[in-house]
DNA sequence: GGAAGACAAATTGTATACATCTTGTATATG
DNA sequence: CATATACAAGATGTATACAATTTGTCTTCC
């Protein structure tokens, strides 16, 4: 498509805020950004309004953008929600998912494991991310994937903030999950529900026993930690 | 705030979407609701890009926003989905409700009744309508209320299709719903979840019982009905 | 008569200039 | 010295002009 410009800021952006490279809370420069990716600010802020619209961004009047922020109270949320979304997605993925979109999927599989291989740590975040988002595709279902692809933001930062690609216990939970996504695809490929939603709940389990343990707010900002210190 | 213009037409477009004004596909005109909203294109297309990003516009590249549709695929994901939600923010909003929250439900209860008493049936969808938002609010899962706000939209345009002020049944269902909407306030205050979640099932079955036996796609567009006539 | 192509009108997308608002800082004042 | 106020710098919001794309219509040619 001709949008290259728009669509490739949109897109840039969304890996910016999953890979923590923009970090929770901070604020989006319009003049900076619109500088960097050679447009205007005019559609920038469209991109902005549409990346707030699906969760990535919070806008708030006469302050700009600001990437989402993660805090304890929608970290409790979080853990509330997650199992019930991702058990109904993996449901009518299996219902619904045609031979097109397993292809797809599978795809993203390789380079999932591919990036493992390699211990590409950001390239494993967005690729797990992609993988879950075509999940829900499948599913095909406008009034579930609004909610999952929230959930997939913060799933996405959060299991950064403890993965170590030194740690032999890090890289073998990784390997678990690389397994059970293929496990899923055949599931989904056998039309088999029951096992999907049973190897998705697998996948939370090993995910969850991992992040419930380093679960923190946000760092306080900078300048008040040396406030603080000084 | 003194965004008054652009939050007017923001809320302006979200109720002639909801009280099916806006009929679900029909294209927008940017520059006659730009002069009827008294604001460039700039900033209308920003709202664009917002009610897009909550479900109630699709935008297309190089052809503008239009209204969500409603098509016969996605009806059927909505009776799905939908009862797993609403059980899921009732029992969260029980948990979770301030008393400042509760007294403002209990105020558009009272709308909602004031309208029901008067057969106003635009002003019934629209208390009803924010009725159920605010239980959204007080589940306040940031994760949840995306999906329920989808919801929300297709169930406010579906129930039009079938209400009728002058039937009896009608206007009786209606009595009903209120009074279920009073006694799950009721359950809220009294922070009584399973009730809460038993009364929220009745108010789905309520609907839902009307509803799908009435589900049909889009009318097809007037023009295309003539085209055939003629 | 019908299909293909070219042109014109209308609509959408983008850039720039200007207006408004926020925020930090400096100065005055108690 | 602390607080308040005014001003200036920076950032956000809006309007307008212009560019690019789509769409409808008219002509031309088979």
């Amino acid at each position: 498509m001709k949008d290259s410009k728009k669509f490739k800021s949109y897109h840039d952006l969304k890996q910016r805020v999953l890979t923590l490279e923009l970090s929770p809370g901070s604020a989006l420069d319009e003049v900076a950004l619109s500088a960097e990716y050679g447009l205007s600010r005019t559609p920038l802020r469209e991109v902005f309004h549409r990346l707030a619209g699906e969760g990535y961004l919070s806008l708030a009047s006469n302050k700009g953008a600001s990437v989402s922020s993660m805090d304890l109270a929608t970290m409790r949320n979080f853990f509330q929600s997650a199992p019930m979304i991702y058990a109904a997605i993996a449901r009518l993925a299996c219902e619904q998912a045609s031979t097109t979109q397993i292809n797809a999927v599978k795809k993203t599989q390789a380079r999932f494991h591919k990036a493992m291989k390699a211990s590409k740590a950001q390239d494993m975040v967005v690729h797990n991310h992609r993988l879950h988002e075509q999940l829900g595709e499948m599913a095909a279902s406008p009034y579930l994937t609004p909610s999952l692809g929230r959930l997939l933001i913060d799933h996405a930062r959060m299991s950064q903030r403890f993965y170590r690609v030194r740690e032999a216990s890090s890289r073998q939970r990784i390997a678990k999950a690389s397994e059970q996504h293929e496990a899923m695809i055949e599931a989904i490929e056998q039309r088999n529900p029951a096992m999907c939603v049973d190897l998705t709940m697998q996948h939370w389990e090993l995910s969850r026993r991992e992040m419930d343990k380093y679960v923190l707010p946000d760092p306080l900002p900078f300048d008040i930690a040396t406030d603080l210190a000084g």
